[in-house]
DNA sequence: GCACATAGGGATAAAAAAGTCACTATTATG
DNA sequence: CATAATAGTGACTTTTTTATCCCTATGTGC
């Protein structure tokens, strides 16, 4: 999900940028789940539920390029590449935390 | 943009929730604007660029929904309605400052 | 009557995102 | 030789989201 065009379109607004660089229906589950360290495609594909691999592959390179990810493939075989969070990606934790947190106040009355 | 299935389906996680609810092209947007107390759906649709009317009343119908948003209609000619933040709104609105001043990070980078 | 403003919605089209399938390449194992 | 891992991508389909168009209704001003 590139930087397309939102509310404006002439100045450059950091919750734009923000905004456009976690959306993406894998981003934030990734940024969740690779806390811990290092996580391998292999390791998301099992932990993150149904991801297909294609689409995983597309969203760890946006977030790659967006500084929110590191990427170190070994020259192994069979081959093996690790993603970890960047200085950027783990402020970006600090606030899912909070989001979280505001989450669990909507969830009361989204119990249906 | 209803809650659907994404990284977990069993148990509810409350970042999930969170996501989900400003997941929308426009929501982030009319949070963003209508900090100043209310807003009009006009008021909306001549200060965010291109918002359509129809796209704007779908998202801002979600997101009262959602409880973060407030609706008040008026009986009067021409007919008047006004949103606000609610208590939940106003909360996310702190946590929109930090992904705002985390997306000011990003931006020397992505300055092309 | 016509145009404008207000708020709203149905039907439909277009665009964007996500998902599916099949293939590449390499080594080890049976 | 077939199969299983590993990571990756091109071509394509499906799903989701957003946008466009045209209607409703009401009162004011021309």
């Amino acid at each position: 999900m590139k930087t397309k065009e939102r509310s404006s379109e002439n100045k450059i607004c950091p919750l734009e940028v923000a905004v456009n660089s976690i959306s993406g229906k894998w981003k934030v589950p990734i940024v969740w789940q690779i806390n811990e360290g290092k996580k391998r495609p292999s390791e998301f594909l099992r932990g993150i539920a149904k991801v297909d691999r294609r689409v995983l592959n597309q969203q760890l390179k946006e977030m790659e390029q967006d500084g929110i990810l590191t990427k170190v493939s070994f020259n192994e075989l069979p081959p093996r590449v690790e993603y970890s969070l960047t200085e950027l990606g783990e402020k970006l934790v600090t606030i899912l935390w909070m989001l979280n947190d505001w989450g669990k106040l909507m969830i009361p009355a989204e119990e249906d």
